[in-house]
RNA sequence: GCCGAAGUGGCGGAAUUGGCAGACGCAGCAGACUCAAAAUCUGCCGUUGGCAACAACGUGCCGGUUCGAGUCCGGCCUUCGGCACCA
């Protein structure tokens, strides 16, 4: 017998082979071909931060097969990258080091692009987007003008985030517990004067429309309703009479607007200072609000602190009953929330209860549960369940809660006092950002003409370089000595531009956009190009956005929707949120140790080997322990694939792609049977279930069984088709040891060849085995004709030999047969 | 506190529509090859009892529906995530 002579797998070698061809301008450039569907697969794009991590590694991998997939599948496909290039590293590291945050930013960029490279992954290049470029920050500025101009771009003076690490405010979406989502220090309140975006103007759209998104996960979209928080209820005054004055509230439960007994104000709310003016306490009052507006937002917020206040010594009247109710301020009502003014409703309320308790103020009981009488000298606490029917409500007596919620809401309506309102929790997001690396606000104010646009043409205002990056209140933009001072567009007078930037939220809202025009120069992207690719159809990223980008760009979609530049209403029809990569029980970081690279991982084993890895070990969604023996394994099985494949090579380069499939052998005929059903499967965990682990298990299943001919001849024309199948299967998961298989046996590039076909017929077996249970529990299998039916299994039940025995001396009650599944019978 | 997700061998996980629980991989054990080891190949591998055929038990806990439940329903427990004075 011949020796035949092995070949080692080499991935080192292979695999900068094939990265050198993918690397032409042309390999990967995006099709816009008339006869195919177009399918846009994306990964969220990455902050610069120099190297990638095994976070990047694992949301790459995932893209790329899917990307890799739909090519082969046959569609045009859009799989681009870039850089999410403004932030504050950039700008801490010219602090640190004194370099500029343009150059630190771009040699990481070209960093990140060689490991990027290095892990072979099917991007179109050409569609680079960096949004630090002059070219992208233009038309981030252009779309902040669209914003203003559209009136959804507003600058106030306003109580906003302040973190003093980073040196700059923050939007809501970016406080974490009180503290800045970035460096997790405490953020205080500060009032300045902001520019903010009206997202709460899309409130109601951007809730409506997460049923328009079945593709996405549904943590992700419930999280997004908190966020949102929409309620229903009535807003309604009530008079001060010492004063002439009226204040608004807001409430979600007029059915228990009787039993109002004091009035809560935020120290914010204008009242207060009017109060003030006319009291003789104002000093104390004073005192109160400085206290509480001192305090951290943790102490301000948490439902833990204990509620405060101060009598005001004013009255306003209840306007449902005349009853007068005290005016407090006190520090448990939020002052951006409603209308920073709370109805008090002690018997119904827990904060209200707690606070009336504390400073012995009366409760008024308006709801009385069904199965038990609430009596207020035994009550614990309020009774704040949505169920029961009122009293001490005066005609509203007797009502069921729900009737009498919308009823009271009627009557105030009626009497002109109140109105039925929508109140979300959602803030409007506060967008500018006094730091240097982010893109200018293109604002200028003159002292005569006041806030003016900066004309389109002049577009973009570019970051000066003669600035000073300092830390503190002060933009360093405002250091220069050549960005401060202008013209005013309107009368040419003397001017000063804005020194603030915008928040890098802003410029990753509509990269997704610009991809699918990447270098126009006329506009932010054609029409025509966003809306042939546009939505994406898969975008994958993590959870951590489940919120802020997430919710940003769905903003921007329907905003740019609205102007006429885009004709869809959400920018992601189905979103994947892999899970974190966590080692030793833990996410890897530097101050664990437990930090695995890329690079380590690519140079030892490969980049093949450790997308494998990555996509085996665990389903996408959920977080995956990563396991350097499990990486061996996925090595092992290339080099398997890589053993069996030589062992086939002879078979394979004598095979046909046409052969005589009825004189395979009944071993052959089960290895062919076992490839089409690997080819169904893998199929439909690509397409339909983004279930990478079993695909590649039924790949590794249809290798095992490929080594039962290791040592014994098998079918050349089978041989060659099953080769030819497993290296297609495989290319979109390890792509570079498929090519360079492929390219050993056959002729092009595995990576444009059209996706694997099963044949049913191969599929279908004459016998098959199903179970026999007695009473449900598994007593024998049996081997029965495919297409046998229900009845005649029915039929052939009682005439088993472990039937008849189990079933001796007893009755068979009922016989179930599922056909292709089992037979159960029932005895007694 | 409210909302949500998860809980399956020693470990990562599979079971897609209510139908053989534990695919595939890791670890482990044994055999082949080898002077030997590594690598590779082959086999075994939930627990308990049994030489074995086999039997009983087994998907966080308790109960229910069903011929049949990891899967459906009710009630808990634990872990993780989000929100948290939003009136």
């Amino acid at each position: 017998m011949e020796v035949i002579k092995l070949e080692k797998y080499n991935p080192q070698e292979i695999e900068g082979k094939w990265q050198k061809v993918w690397d032409a301008p042309d390999y990967y450039k995006t099709t816009e071909d008339d006869s195919r569907p177009k399918y846009y697969a994306l990964e969220m794009f990455p902050y610069p931060s120099g190297n990638l991590h095994m976070g990047h590694v694992r949301n790459y991998s995932i893209g790329d097969v899917v990307a890799r997939y739909r090519m082969m599948a046959g569609f045009n496909v859009l799989h681009p990258m870039g850089f999410d290039a403004f932030g504050m590293p950039a700008e801490n590291a010219a602090i640190a080091h004194g370099v500029k945050p343009s150059d630190w930013t771009f040699s990481n960029i070209k960093n990140m692009i060689s490991q990027q490279k290095a892990m072979g992954l099917a991007y179109d290049w050409n569609r680079e987007v960096e949004t630090c470029r002059e070219d992208y920050y233009r038309w981030t500025q252009w779309l902040f003008e669209l914003f203003y101009k559209r009136g959804l771009a507003y600058k106030k003076e306003a109580s906003v985030n302040w973190c003093d690490k980073c040196g700059t405010v923050l939007a809501n979406e970016q406080v974490v517990d009180g503290k800045c989502w970035r460096c997790d220090s405490e953020v205080h309140k500060k009032n300045l004067a902001q520019w903010f975006f009206k997202i709460t103007e899309y409130a109601d759209e951007l809730l409506k429309d997460l049923e328009k998104l079945p593709g996405w996960p549904e943590r992700v979209k419930i999280m997004q309703e908190n966020w949102i928080g929409r309620s229903e209820g009535l807003e309604f005054s009530l008079e001060i009479p010492e004063l002439g004055e009226s204040v608004s509230v807001y409430t979600t439960r007029p059915d228990t607007a009787f039993g109002i007994t004091f009035l809560a104000l935020a120290p914010e709310n204008p009242l207060v200072e009017k109060i003030c003016a006319k009291s003789d306490k104002a000093e104390e009052i004073k005192a109160f609000c400085e206290k509480v507006k001192k305090q951290s937002e943790i102490e301000r917020t948490s439902s833990e602190s204990v509620k405060e206040g101060i009598f005001t010594g004013f009255y306003c009247v209840n306007p449902f009953n005349g009853n007068k109710a005290q005016i407090w301020v006190t520090n448990y009502v939020l002052a951006e929330y409603g209308t920073g003014a709370v109805m008090a409703v002690p018997a119904h309320d827990q904060r209200d209860w707690m606070f009336a308790k504390k400073y012995g103020m009366d409760i008024i009981l308006t709801l009385q549960p069904k199965d038990k009488t609430l009596k207020l000298d035994e009550m614990k606490e309020a009774y704040v369940e949505k169920e029961g029917t009122l009293v001490n409500s005066g005609k509203f007596d007797g009502m069921e809660m729900h009737a009498a919620i919308n009823a009271i809401i009627d009557e105030a309506e009626k009497l002109g006092f109140g109105k039925r309102h929508v109140n979300y929790r959602l803030r409007d997001w506060l967008i500018s950002r006094q730091r240097y690396w982010g893109a200018p606000i293109p604002v200028i104010y003159c002292d005569k003409c006041g806030e003016q646009l900066v004309p389109e043409n002049e577009l973009p205002v570019k970051l000066p370089e003669d600035v000073e990056f300092k830390q503190g209140a002060l933009s360093p933009l405002s250091t220069s000595k050549t960005f401060n001072d202008c013209k005013c567009p309107k009368c040419g007078g003397h001017a000063r531009r804005e020194t603030d930037t915008m928040d890098t939220f802003i410029c990753s809202s509509w990269y997704y956009m610009r991809y699918t025009d990447p270098h126009n120069d006329k506009m932010p992207f054609d029409r025509d190009k966003v809306n042939y690719w546009s939505p994406v159809d898969q975008y994958i990223g993590g959870i951590e956005h489940a919120i802020l980008h997430l919710l940003y760009s769905r903003f921007f979609t329907k905003v740019l929707r609205d102007a006429k530049l885009l004709d869809y209403d959400e920018p992601f029809t189905n979103l994947l949120t892999q899970g974190m990569v966590i080692k030793d029980g833990a996410k890897m970081s530097k101050s664990l140790g437990n930090v695995v690279t890329p690079e380590e991982i690519i140079s030892k084993y490969g980049a093949d080997t450790a997308r494998l890895f990555i996509l085996f070990a665990a389903p996408v969604e959920r977080d995956l322990d990563w396991s350097d023996q499990g990486v061996e394994g996925s090595f092992r099985f290339l080099n398997r694939v890589w053993r069996i494949l030589e062992i086939f090579e002879p078979a394979i380069k004598e095979g046909q792609s046409k052969y005589d499939v009825s004189k395979l052998t009944d071993e052959e005929i089960s290895l062919r049977r076992k490839l089409h059903k690997t080819i169904k499967k893998v199929t439909e965990d690509l397409r339909d279930r983004f279930a990478f682990n079993t695909a590649i298990s039924t790949l590794m299943e249809l290798v095992n069984e490929m080594h039962a001919f290791q040592d014994k001849p098998i079918n050349p024309g089978l041989a060659r088709e099953t080769a030819e199948n497993l290296l297609k299967m495989l290319a979109p998961f390890v792509p570079h040891i498929s090519a360079e298989l492929w390219s050993k046996f056959f002729e092009g590039d595995v990576h444009k060849q059209s996706w694997s076909k099963f044949d049913e017929k191969a599929i279908v077996e004459d016998k098959i085995e199903i179970v026999v249970q007695i009473n449900g529990k598994v007593r024998d299998k049996i081997k029965v004709d495919s297409g046998i039916t229900k009845p005649e299994l029915e039929k052939l039940a009682p005439t088993l030999d472990k039937v008849k025995e189990l079933s001796a001396g007893k009755n068979i009650v009922k016989v179930i047969a599922v056909p292709g599944k089992l037979i159960n019978v029932v005895i007694k």
